[in-house]
DNA sequence: AACATATAATTTGTATTTAAACTATTTATA
DNA sequence: TATAAATAGTTTAAATACAAATTATATGTT
C-alpha cells in the first residue's frame, strides 16, 4: 500500500472521515463543523476579536472572516465595532443564538464524548502527544 | 482549553499544520499536496480508472475529477477512453511527467521519512491503530 | 509633526471538499 | 427485447483553505 507510511496522507484521510461523522451529529443546526466550532468558541466568550477567534479555533484570519460572514448572514452572530480601536471588531451572539447556547454547548460535549469513548484516557493522552510532536516536527526546518 | 478534548478539532488543526509543512517540501513542482499524492498514485500505476484512483487516494470521485482536470491542464496526465467500456477513462502520464517519475517518487519517500523520523516504529504503529479505530468508530452508529 | 512600521480585518484568486443532481453507458431481469 | 437498475464520470453549488495584496487605523521613532 503506497500511502501506508505517509503520515500526511493518513491524517488527511482520517480527518475527512471523522469530519463527515461529526457533521452527521450536528446536522440539526444546519451548521458546517467549522461553523459549529466557531459558534462554540463564541458561545464560550462573546466580544472577542476576529483575530482572537482565529487563534482560538486555529484557523487563519481569512478563513475566519469567511466563517463570520456566513454566520452573520444566517443571524448567528453580529460584528460590533470597537470604540477604542477603530480597526477592531467585537463578535457577539444574536439573541436567537444566545437562546441556543446551552443546547449547542451540550451537543458539543456529547458529540466529543462519543468519539472519545473509542479510546481510553491513556490512549487519548498518547494521541495528543503525537499531535503535539507533529506540530513541533513541522516547526523544525525540514531541510535535507 | 475549550477544544482540548475534541478529537475532530485537534485532528483538523494537526492536518492543516502537517499539510502546510508537506507543501513546503514539494513546492519545487508547483503541485498542491493533493495533486502530488495523485501524481504519486498514477506514477505507481498508469492506466487506472478515475474511480480506482479515487479509491487509491481515498478521495471521492468528484474531488478526483477536479484533481485530474488540473493535472491534465498542466500537462501532467492525460485521459484516454477505454475501448471496452465507453463510460470509462484510463489515466496515463504525459511524456514530460514520465521523465519526472523517479524524482517525484524519491521526493515522496524522502518527505514521508522526514515526518516518520519524529516517531519510533512502535509509535507509528500505535498512531495507525488510532486512525483505524477512528474509522471504525465513525462507521458505528453514533446514536445517543 | 512627519514618517515608517505594525496591526486588524478584508479582499482576491485559486484549489479543495462534499452533497446532490446529471449524462452516458452497461448489465440484469422481467 | 424492453425496461429497470447499476456504474463511470462529470457538473453544480456552497463552504473551506490559504497565499498575497489591500485598506484603514494605530503606534513608534526621529
Amino acid at each position: 500500500m503506497l500511502f501506508k507510511d505517509c503520515i500526511c496522507f493518513q491524517l488527511g484521510k482520517t480527518v475527512r472521515q471523522v469530519s463527515k461523522a461529526y457533521r452527521k451529529e450536528i446536522t440539526s443546526y444546519k451548521l458546517t463543523h467549522g461553523q459549529f466550532f466557531m459558534m462554540v468558541a463564541i458561545m464560550e466568550e462573546e466580544g472577542l476579536l476576529p483575530s482572537e477567534l482565529a487563534d482560538k479555533t486555529s484557523q487563519d484570519r481569512a478563513t475566519t472572516t469567511g466563517l463570520l460572514d456566513r454566520l452573520e448572514k444566517d443571524r448567528w452572530v453580529e460584528r460590533r465595532s470597537d470604540k477604542n480601536d477603530r480597526r477592531s471588531l467585537r463578535i457577539f451572539l444574536t439573541p436567537q443564538a444566545r437562546n441556543k447556547r446551552e443546547e449547542i454547548l451540550k451537543l458539543f460535549q456529547k458529540t466529543n464524548q462519543k468519539f472519545l469513548n473509542c479510546f481510553t484516557q491513556e490512549e487519548w493522552d498518547q494521541m495528543q502527544n503525537f499531535f503535539n510532536r507533529l506540530d513541533q516536527c513541522n516547526e523544525s526546518e525540514l531541510v535535507s
